[in-house]
DNA sequence: TAGATTGTTAATCGATTAACAATC
DNA sequence: TAGATTGTTAATCGATTAACAATC
């Protein structure tokens, strides 16, 4: 099977993961004005090994030329083209509490890709409330969203216990992408797809190693008591 | 060898990656009064298959009850337990931008096993300002929140560019556990731990699936006209 | 006991890694 | 050509899944 086959079929999702991770630092790259670099850079640069950054690209297709490297450039329009980033993604923040006011202000959304189109909260008490530049819309909104400016990706910034409802609008708008910073599951269609970014479960993973750790030095005098009955 | 021995030993990455996600939802049972809940039903509301999570609990031991299933205090606790969160972790927020203040504000941190000890700023013109009920401090101030207050977790909510001084001096104040929001990549001794939270990152994952199933309209078309020459 | 559900096994699947032939 | 580095192969590793014996 040809690269090109490859990368029309599925690209494996951990190497889609990562593929963000490239492009970042292949765009650091050139602003520092390199214009070429080998696996073993690049793979150093973005935090992987040299033989999964190959494997990965090769999935794309073959843009490296052998003994050289990759131009810088071309790398990074390849990858901006296989993750879709030519075009600019309309993205509506729904809740605007703490976090969503943060989001709305945050600059990384508005830079490649991704366009802000609109701030919406389901407190009506909040709507039509000046965000920056933007002013607070009602969730009766999203339909108009959807149909006049193609929004494409919900993100949802708001507590828990509302997550679900505002997932269920979404998605009944028609919205298929969803971020989701609400720490809760969300039960949604088979064909609408949810990441998760979770402050706490990462917390929580990162307390793990680190009483592992503390931990260690009890392991010497613990490890031949034997078992513990239940 | 024994559950309560492998318990001791690694738990695998990917099931204590899904711990926090148990926990949510048995916290969440627990709110709702339910006292006893099988794998099958805990599966579902965690959002993973029940395979996969009697496979991830027998890591921590054998807490379940065959033909009844599981006490939801019970396993809370063991998870708990398992994931270090029977102690408050001090937490320091570094950065006080948007971003810091969402996270300083963000009541998710200071809930379970966390406790936001410090605000912390590079820049000399917000150190002493007030955040919330809290003053912003200097990185000068590590040194003491590790030796005094056994700071053990730094968070990063600076821009990209000064997220690697910020961590050199995390590193040097003897913190061992990074959440990293800045979206670049950090270079740390082996011992560190560091773990990325970044949403364009996420936003472009999306924008991936969400291309593909645009794109998937005309792979009808495409498939059968033979590989492209490069 | 009969029914239900856990904990574990073994098979499958996908991801990572090392090594190297291809080739610039 | 000689040196360097890609793209790919094959081996290894770890994670997921289905099935079921153990047992409440």
């Amino acid at each position: 099977m040809s690269a090109d086959v490859a990368a029309r079929r599925g690209i494996p999702d951990a190497s889609v993961a990562r593929l963000p991770g490239y492009l970042q630092a292949l765009t650091n790259l050139a602003e520092r004005g390199i214009s070429s670099v080998s696996s073993e850079e690049l793979a150093a640069a973005a935090g992987v090994s040299s033989a999964k950054l190959r494997k990965d690209l090769s999935h794309l297709g073959s843009y490296g030329v052998r003994g050289v490297g990759y131009e810088v450039d071309r790398l990074a329009y390849e990858i901006s083209t296989a993750l879709g980033l030519t075009q600019d993604w309309p993205v509506a923040i729904v809740g605007m509490g703490n976090l969503g006011r943060a989001l709305a202000a945050y600059s990384g959304f508005t830079t490649r890709g991704f366009n802000v189109i609109a701030l919406l909260d389901r407190d009506e008490a909040i709507v039509g409330a000046p965000v920056g530049d933007r002013t607070v819309r009602p969730m009766g909104d999203l339909d108009a969203l959807v149909r006049d400016d193609r929004l494409a990706i919900g993100v949802i910034a708001t507590p828990a216990d509302s997550a679900q409802d505002v997932a269920d609008r979404l998605v009944e708008a028609g919205v298929r992408s969803i971020l989701n910073f609400a720490p809760c599951v969300l039960d949604v269609p088979d064909d609408v797809m949810v990441r998760k970014v979770d402050m706490s479960t990462e917390l929580q993973i990162l307390a793990f190693h680190e009483q592992r750790r503390t931990g260690e030095l009890d392991l010497g005098r613990t490890a031949d008591v034997g078992e513990v009955a239940l």
